[in-house]
DNA sequence: GGCATTTGACCGAC
DNA sequence: GTCGGTCAAATGCC
């Protein structure tokens, strides 16, 4: 049971590595970001690469997507190979808004110890694409103004290419990875990353356990509360 | 009319 | 039997 939740927090960990490092790469590449706020992002890429060490684990830095153990039935593992978790805080009572991309409302559902349902989204271009990006979107017990969004699959609709242009305006290089697929055929990583852009009036304020609305995956406290601040800490600077 | 959302039913894993 | 995820008909909105 320990090497299962030890797996499970060493994949987060590289998700929140690779979130850290995007943004220590985009904060270094924006000029008018004061120094503090530099310094701070290095600081949380720096200590999530240490909590990664901590976490006990080898060989997964290196990246590989997770389904965390999720048991998957037959039609739904084509979605599961890209799975990425994000918590995103709505300043309005409204739910996460847009995240650049178009999805489509396909069901809902009370999770058990979950105070509010679940949404379950897919990209619009599904059938006229055959783009199998879904997502799920579950407002969090403990606050209402936060959402844990959880991402499967990757876009391959023409739309991700968009977006894909807009953010080759900032260097290709934030993972430390060779150059992204070439617009006409975009995917996102094969890792967990946040492949998308949020809106001014949503902040992203970290990664966590798969059940984090039902008290988490039991992790270190201590090292999820360092990790808690870290993000708050660089979500209140912008 | 076309598209998105809602919601009960269904399916597979456990 | 329970639970999470998906399907698809019904409904609403523009």
């Amino acid at each position: 049971m320990e090497d299962a939740t030890a797996t499970t927090l060493a994949t987060e960990l590289d998700g929140l590595l690779a979130m850290a490092r995007e943004l220590e790469a985009r904060v270094g590449a924006d000029q008018g970001v004061p120094g503090a706020a530099r310094e701070l992002c290095a600081a949380l890429a720096a200590s999530v690469d240490r909590a990664v060490r901590l976490a006990g684990r080898s060989g997964n830095a290196g990246g590989r997507a997770s389904v965390n153990g999720q048991r998957r039935s037959g039609r739904k593992a084509a979605a599961a190979k890209v799975r990425t978790q994000v918590r995103v805080a709505s300043m309005q009572d409204l739910g996460p808004l847009d995240d650049g991309l178009s999805w489509r409302k396909y069901g809902q559902k009370d999770i058990l110890g979950a105070t509010y349902p679940r949404s379950y989204f897919r990209c619009t271009h599904r059938h006229t694409q055959g783009c199998a990006a879904t997502k799920q979107v579950q407002r969090a017990t403990a606050d209402p103004l936060l959402f844990d969004v959880v991402y499967h699959g990757a876009h391959t609709c023409a739309q991700t290419a968009v977006l894909a242009g807009m953010e080759q305006q900032q260097p290709p290089a934030a993972f430390g990875q060779e150059p992204q697929s070439p617009p006409e055929e975009v995917q996102w990583p094969a890792e967990p990353v946040t492949p998308f852009s949020f809106p001014s009036c949503c902040h992203l304020t970290g990664s966590y356990g798969y059940a984090a609305a039902g008290g988490g995956l039991g992790v270190d406290m201590e090292l999820e509360d360092q990790l808690d601040e870290l993000f708050l800490d660089v979500s209140g600077i912008f």
